[in-house]
DNA sequence: TCCCAGCTGGACAGGTTGCCCATCGGACGG
DNA sequence: CCGTCCGATGGGCAACCTGTCCAGCTGGGA
C-alpha cells in the first residue's frame, strides 16, 4: 500500500492541519479528534518525520516581535567565482534570514530584516560591503497579504 | 524589571535555541537543561507567546518532501487599483506560499513552488492569468545556501 | 528602608507518553 | 483460492509530565 514514494494521504493531511491549528495538543487528543487509534497517529507522525515531510515542531519566532519589523528583499549580482565567499559572508549576518541562488548570471536573492527603515541602511551596507558583490537592488516589503503558508499545498497533496 | 517594551533576555534566548534544537522535549526537561525552576520556564514561555515572539509550535512542513521541489520567486507588476482582486486571486492558488507587496509602482513579490520545471509553467500561467497583472518576471531558485533561520537574530536580540 | 516582581523548591491529582501485545482486515502474489 | 504481509485497532502497564497551587527568598527601584 504505502511505499516511500507515496505522497501523503487524507489522514496525514488532516493530521497536519490539526497540529497546525492547535499545536499544543498531544497524540492522544489527535487520535480522539481524528477518530482513529492512538497507535495510528503515532505511526503516521513517525512516518511523516522520517520521510521529512514534517521537519520538526520548533517554535515559530516572529522577527517583528523581536524588534525587527522591517523586511526587505535584496537581489545581489555576484562576480564570477566569488559565490562561496559571498555565501559565507551573508550567512554571518544575523539579519539575513534566507538566501537563495536564482537564475540569472550569478544572482542571489536575500531576505533581510531591520529594526527600522534607517537601520535597514546599516544592514544593507553590511550585506553588500563585501568584495564579489557587484551590484545590489533592494525592495522593501510594505505589506504581507499572504504570510508564509503550506496548508493549502498540504491539502492539495493529500486530496489526490 | 520587565515591561512589555522589553526585548528578550539571555534566558529567553537560550530557551528558544533549546526548543529549536530539540522541539520534542517538554517544559520540565527545559528547566533541567537551563538549570532553572520549572515555573520559570513556564512563565517565560507564556510571556514569549503572549508578546508574540513565539507564534506557535506548529509542524514545519517541507514542500519538497510533499512533491514540490521547485521554488521560484515572481515579481508582479499590478495595474492601479487592482491590488485587492489580485491578492484574492493569488491567495487562492495553493502553490503560492507567500506574497509581499514591495516598493515600486504596484509591485508584488510571490514565492511559488511546483512539482517540476515543467509544472512551474502551469503554476505561473495560473498565477499571472488574471486581469490586473501587467507583467511578471520569474526567477527560479537553484540552491538555498541559507535556509530560513531566525536563531542568529534571536541571539543578537538576546545578547543586549 | 520598604515593597514588589521574579525565581525557587516542593507538593498534588490527573492526564499523557512510550511501549508492549494479540487480533483483525484488506491487498497482493503465488 | 489461499497464505502472507502490513497497517490499524484496542487494551494494558509503569513512568513521566502537566497544570496548578503554595510559602519563602532575593535583588532592584521608589
Amino acid at each position: 500500500m504505502h511505499s516511500l514514494n507515496d505522497s501523503i494521504d487524507a489522514l496525514d493531511g488532516k493530521l497536519i492541519r490539526l497540529l497546525s491549528d492547535e499545536p499544543r495538543i498531544g497524540v492522544l487528543e489527535c487520535s480522539r479528534r481524528l477518530q482513529v487509534a492512538r497507535g495510528t497517529v503515532q505511526a503516521r507522525l513517525d512516518r511523516l518525520q522520517t520521510k521529512g515531510v514534517i521537519g520538526g515542531f520548533g517554535p515559530q519566532v516572529d522577527p517583528a516581535a523581536l524588534g525587527y519589523p522591517v523586511t526587505a528583499f535584496a537581489t545581489l549580482e555576484i562576480s564570477q567565482g566569488q559565490g562561496v565567499d559571498v555565501r559565507a559572508h551573508l550567512s554571518s549576518v544575523p539579519e539575513v534570514l534566507e538566501l537563495h541562488t536564482i537564475t540569472g548570471q550569478g544572482d542571489m536573492l536575500v531576505r533581510i530584516v531591520a529594526r527600522s527603515n534607517a537601520d535597514l541602511q546599516r544592514v544593507i551596507d553590511r550585506v553588500v560591503g563585501f568584495d564579489g558583490i557587484v551590484r545590489a537592488s533592494t525592495a522593501i516589503a510594505l505589506e504581507n497579504p499572504v504570510p508564509y503558508r503550506v496548508l493549502p499545498l498540504v491539502e492539495q497533496a493529500a486530496g489526490e
